[in-house]
DNA sequence: GCTTGACCTTGCCATTGTGGGAACCTTCAG
DNA sequence: CTGAAGGTTCCCACAATGGCAAGGTCAAGC
């Protein structure tokens, strides 16, 4: 099948299939002598694989070890569970930064009357010469 | 004071001045004879406003918008509530799409042995082919 | 006055993942 | 044969930041 038909297969876009070749998440695909790129099912499994370890949030970088364990039969699943982890960790970092902002964020909401007047605490405090 | 001395001063780096007056978020500093910016203390205290605003996750666009209300003696508070409680909305959308993401992805870090052996219930939920 | 080091200038490259569009070629159906 | 749909590559843009390089400037010390 061509781009468009994996693309709808595996819920990748044809772009991103594209770039996911050329920075080698990849290999890069077969070609028909007109140079249509041309992918098997296998293709498409190892393209929703991607696409859910996307939506996991996982880096291209990370998943390049993960598809690497997938298809390696030996793998230690401890590999596996370690860039999970680490990934976890991340993600539970990112969480607590955006925490940080929203609770400073959400104390200068409450304490800014929004009204027609200027007065508002939330300039105030970003503007303080402290 | 030149452009290292402001950015000592405000805790934004000299590079993003730079950064900020190229993309209209600061309007151009004024030049020695040499082409040296030069910064006031105004131009400090306002970069000092950027960059708190920056630590609360403003984009730049929206710090704009603060720095002009900033500026207005007859600002209406209620536009700069809008602009947090816009923000504030959006950071709580990221913080819910990574709460997702790490939710499941400790559902299966907790699931995964994590040893030797390859069966790994992480991989094969990726790899799931329903 | 000259050298040296610290600091300034601009400009380009990289990041991360995604989309848009142009210019051009291929395939297939009517 | 022609036209539509879809493929190809390449460039641009996003957001905000850092790094590096080549070159100009300034101030201090000799």
């Amino acid at each position: 099948m061509n781009i468009g038909q994996a693309a709808r297969a595996s819920g990748v876009s044809a772009k991103m299939i594209r770039y996911y070749e050329r920075v080698g998440l990849l290999s890069p695909a077969g070609r028909t002598r007109a140079g249509y790129r041309v992918f098997s099912d296998d293709d498409v499994h190892a393209l929703r694989f991607v696409r859910r370890a996307r939506d996991l949030g996982f880096p291209v970088a990370d998943i390049v070890q993960l598809l690497s364990l997938w298809r390696d039969r030996d793998r230690e699943s401890g590999k596996v569970k370690e860039l999970a982890r680490a990934h976890l960790t991340e993600l539970r970092a990112k969480m607590q930064e955006l925490q940080a902002m929203a609770a400073t964020l959400e104390r200068l909401v409450t304490s800014c009357d929004g009204d027609e007047r200027p007065s508002c605490p939330i300039i105030d405090e970003l503007a303080d010469d402290a």
